[in-house]
DNA sequence: TCACTGATCGTCT
DNA sequence: GACGATCAGTGAG
């Protein structure tokens, strides 16, 4: 069965304590195909004022989850190919919220690797681009509100998150230098260099 | 395991 | 008209 799902009144307001509580939430999508679900080990904080989030800038139409509610999907693409799946934070009006950047299959890793041809294990889910392709996330979710029952939400963690990590996020070339990504240490199913996942 | 490279396109300058 | 919050493939150590 699934764990029962998070009200928004469970998410933490402020932006790093949001995306240290994620590690270990579950993700549950409902697809065509089947229910998949996954518990969140990587993700990575974009803070107001912060040079390297879309927010930086202001709102614009693409952005515009950000500066909702908390507990809403970001869904953008990325190189021209990949769809990454970040949880607005902060109150309305504030532009901020976190990358997911690596999970753990918990329901449907049939479903997956129909969406990740010749993919098995960690290489289903360990990068945003990966994690979203797998679950089916991508422009008809940007926006999507992650705490009212819908098909896309979020659910209590399945096991407790372990000791919590924390390195300079990944794939930056503004504000590289903050420590704003974090994971589960000790887990296999982490995205990025080792070195960054001690 | 790490470093480098090409692929590809919506968004904002 | 650039520029990416990436990934897969390749080649070297």
């Amino acid at each position: 069965m699934t764990p029962r799902a998070l009200k928004r009144g469970d998410l933490p307001v402020d932006t790093v304590t949001l995306a240290r509580f994620l590690i270990g939430v579950t993700i549950i999508h409902e697809l065509p195909e089947g229910i998949v679900a996954a518990r969140i080990v990587e993700t990575e904080a974009y803070l107001p004022d912060d040079p390297a989030s879309h927010s930086h800038r202001g709102p614009t139409a693409r952005n515009a989850p950000m500066f909702g509610r908390r507990g809403h999907a970001y869904v953008y693409l990325n190189y021209g190919m990949y769809w990454l799946f970040n949880i607005s934070s902060e109150e309305p009006g504030i532009g901020a919220g976190v990358l997911i950047r690596a999970a753990e299959p918990v329901l449907g890793v049939e479903t997956m690797m129909l969406r990740r041809p010749g993919k098995t294990g960690p290489d289903l889910l360990n990068g945003p681009g990966k994690l979203a392709a797998a679950m089916g996330i991508g422009p008809a979710q940007s926006g999507a509100d992650l705490c009212d029952g819908g098909p896309l939400r979020l659910a209590r963690p399945t096991r407790a998150a372990g000791e919590i990590g924390m390195s300079t996020r990944i794939g930056l070339t503004k504000a590289a230098e903050a420590e704003l990504r974090f994971f589960e240490r000790g887990n296999t199913w982490l995205s990025g260099p080792k070195a960054l996942n001690r």
